[in-house]
DNA sequence: CGCAATAAATTGATATACTAGTATTCACGA
DNA sequence: TCGTGAATACTAGTATATCAATTTATTGCG
């Protein structure tokens, strides 16, 4: 099933404070990654069946880590499971694109003014390194490693806040805009305004300004919503 | 199997669900629901240890339905699964607590505002059908009843507004509070508080004034923040 | 063609056994 | 006596086989 919306997030500090006991990586967690990897990529699109004896035998392991993986992605909204049918890469739900929207604004709203608030200059160097390196990707095209970055940038700006647990948050509504800006992102110059976007960001923290930071960054994330009426006509098999 | 005679409510929140496919209860979700709900009643404490056979012996089932439960409960941060060794009621991360307060205040925030602006005479009968429930329970003195309309209240605001899957991320994010605020919660006249603060915000709503709005919630989210401090000393063991 | 009976397919759950780490115990030696 | 370390008893992770419950596709008959 998919909760249609904004899904479950996981629990903030849940990952965080494993007492130094770091919890190895099972194979459901490897399943898990790869499957989610492959969602996200488009390798695997909307609407795709899933069997779980199929990718059992696929990844030469039995059903049972199969099944976890695929009912943490169920969780997550990119699966659908239907009981004794069968199980398919969901399709993104555009009406629930415009409330996760919403809850990045919100929280990253109130994110970048806090990290405006107490930046170091050590923090504006690393968000300085990230928004380097997203020059040099943009310039060499390479979308995926690029949109790793601008994760990398938005986790960064939490991590200055102190609020490690926000960007779990947003990394789980983030992942159904993302899929839809998958089909987007490829847009010439689209990368080069996200770099600047990021540098109006970064300026605003390094000046300790709360209000600016907040301007730079709802702008930012209006500027990056996807047309998802377009893309409707454009794939229209990929929503719902 | 006897497990799935057990009735647990189920409904802890809206699973909306499309109407072609609608799922049926598992076993798995039984089993979870009453664990959550022994969790966050403290039935089950912090540090409690857990065990996927005795669980299983327990409800008369296998372990497979258990340990999906299990996995649930630790994404959602309620238990801590140590791999070969292991599992515990998860303590309460204070850490975790402050970061979890401003997530419900920019959220909320949001979604009052909202609601403020779109909400129509028939929403304000629901609320105001919650808020005189729970003038009921606090004069009963049922802490438990009325914990459970003062989420459906703030779970009616997010529905007011739009913002569905909001709530489902929130109901994620106030459990760890709600576990240490259960500590809390039957200091004497702190219903009536939350009450007349729930009347203020419905007010305001009403009034269709969302800064008055945004400042009642404000108000009234500070106000339910618990003193881990204090906590800390009474109950040593449920804190980490 | 319509439709009901039937077969196939798929997830949900059970039972069991085994693996691989983890924590505890307890005898042993410095 | 006090560590120390190896044997030992857990516990979760995985594998396998099997059945149950339900949906979906197929078949065959009127």
């Amino acid at each position: 099933m998919q909760a249609a919306v904004v899904s479950v997030p996981v629990a903030m500090a849940s990952e965080a404070e494993r007492p130094a006991k770091l919890r190895r990586v099972t194979t459901a967690d490897a399943i898990f990654d790869r499957l989610y990897a492959d969602i996200l990529a488009l390798r695997m699109p909307p609407g795709m069946p899933l069997q779980e004896k199929r990718i059992a035998e696929e990844f030469n392991v039995s059903r049972t880590p199969v099944r976890e993986a695929l009912l943490r992605l169920s969780e997550g909204g990119l699966v659908d499971i239907y009981p004794q049918s069968g199980t398919v890469v969901s399709r993104v739900p555009v009406s629930a694109i415009p409330e996760a929207v919403v809850v990045r604004k919100s929280l990253e709203g109130t994110t970048v003014e806090r990290a405006a608030e107490i930046a170091t200059p050590a923090d504006i160097g690393r968000l300085d390194a990230i928004i380097s390196r997203q020059r040099s990707l943009a310039a060499l095209g390479d979308t995926s490693a690029f949109h790793e970055e601008d994760e990398a940038f938005h986790e960064a700006i939490s991590g200055i806040a102190g609020y490690p647990g926000i960007w779990t948050i947003l990394r789980t509504v983030k992942v159904q805009i993302d899929r839809a800006r998958r089909l987007t992102l490829p847009v010439l110059g689209r990368m080069d305004n996200v770099v600047h976007e990021h540098g109006l960001i970064r300026d605003a923290i390094a000046a300790h300004d709360a209000d600016a930071a907040r301007a730079a960054m709802m702008h930012h994330l209006s500027a990056v919503i996807p047309d998802v009426a377009e893309l409707r006509t454009q794939y229209p098999d990929y929503f719902c």
